[in-house]
DNA sequence: GCAAAAGTGTTCCGACTACACCCATGC
DNA sequence: GCATGGGTGTAGTCGGAACACTTTTGC
């Protein structure tokens, strides 16, 4: 989004104004903590325009129904899950992104308000309805997706790597009780291997003092049990609005 | 924007798609750097709904025009700029929040893609139209504003803030050559007069090597002489995407 | 000379890096 | 015991904060 200078205006244009409907594209991220891998939602199209192409799953935003509550719908006819997140990405809106325009010439527009959305891979139970396909695929290995998806997606893993950077989504989407490992894999597998030591995140997340240690423990294998953390809301408010508390 | 937990979803509801006009409300800020004030660009509104109320410049998008276009025409209306700095800020849409539509009930939504602008106060020369009334605002001496207006503005003072902590807007808005001092001013009215000591920020920015001495001088009344610097874009390259460059 | 503004240097301290090392468990 | 993963400690280094100091101009 680079600055420009300024077009000239031809005053005496057209002003007849557009007609929109309006969509609500999802960018669902999840992560697949058994093989730390980053996970997006893709469903088939079954129609026409991009029939059997992979798409975000997306829908129309009905009367009476906010551009949210277009997205939470979209959410909850793909997967049942309790616990997310979810944020407002970006609109796109030029003329010509959408097939369906040029059909009627000067017709009704098509614009896309994006949402971006972080879910827990465990407890998110697909709803396979039988005709629809729906399907997690990791980040590295993406088909083709229809319309301008791609870019879409792209925008959205943009964004949630800055957010886990310097907000606490991370925890939306953990599970209640959590070790310091379980959270450093998660980092892990969305900024990279190499973005921090584990000994150091460690410390560095202890001492700012919002992860509070339950007392319990867990064993995983073999090994010293780990302690069971808790994200502490209360704790966190003095960082929030800090930049950059998780790296 | 939280997360938060699905809603149930009632898939008997009304299935009837929302038409929509789309409009773009544009946040204009400007540095008065002679009085050292951040000003925002407000128009009087001489239409209901909000009729006498001061609002943010917005346009409703036409046929054939692409969001962006929309953004740069309302800009190109109001006021004669060269150098800019335009994005995207926020999409309004829930329903009921244009008065508009109530009058109709379940007729035509109206919602907002709010765009968020950077321009040079000592070149941006206001059009008059003689009917309009339109004039720059100091930001912390606000009138009330229109429509969902307070909260469109406070979003995209939000963004100003970041985006110049890690980004180099302040080099859209600033002339070509510039002393030190101009760029302090700049960041100390938009941040607030404690964000940093005046000589570290000089050190700081001179070390990251992408200011380049002109080797010009320019005199303000008494006192040395001030070098006169011009942003070096590629030595600036390597920083792009690196956060907190600027402070 | 003196005030004012620009520009340089120095000291202190906290934070981050990169490790080495200790601890508790399963087998 | 020993491999495995959890957890603690430390030495070195870098960079920012605060502030003293020097330089160059106008009057």
């Amino acid at each position: 989004m680079p600055g420009r200078t300024q077009k000239p205006v031809d005053s005496s244009a057209k002003r007849i104004l557009a007609d929109f409907k309006v969509g609500v594209d999802n960018v669902i991220f999840s992560v697949d903590t058994a093989q730390n891998r980053l996970m997006v939602l893709l469903v088939m199209r079954h129609e026409e325009p991009f029939i059997g192409h992979w798409s975000l799953p997306g829908t129309l935003v009905r009367q009476g129904e906010s551009l949210e509550d277009a997205a939470y719908r979209v959410l909850s006819e793909k997967i049942r899950v309790e616990n997310l997140y979810l944020e407002q990405l970006y609109t796109f809106g030029g003329p010509n992104r959408d097939p369906r325009e040029a059909a009627t010439s000067y017709g009704t527009r098509y614009l896309s308000v994006s949402y971006f959305a972080l879910v827990r891979y465990a407890e998110a139970e697909l709803i396979a309805d039988g005709v629809t396909g729906i399907a997690w695929y990791p980040m590295n290995d993406l088909p083709k997706l229809a319309f301008d998806h791609e870019q879409i997606l792209e925008y959205g893993y943009r964004r949630l790597r800055n957010k886990l950077e310097y907000s606490p989504v991370a925890f939306e989407v953990l599970p209640e009780h959590f070790t310091l490992n379980d959270l450093y894999q998660l980092y892990a597998t969305i900024l990279g291997e190499n973005f921090s030591d584990y000994s150091n995140f460690r410390s560095r997340l202890l001492k700012l003092g919002f992860l509070t240690d339950t007392g319990a423990k867990v064993s995983r294998g073999a090994g010293r049990p780990a302690s069971l953390y808790r994200f502490d809301a209360e704790a966190f408010a003095p960082f929030k609005n800090k930049p950059l508390v998780f790296i």
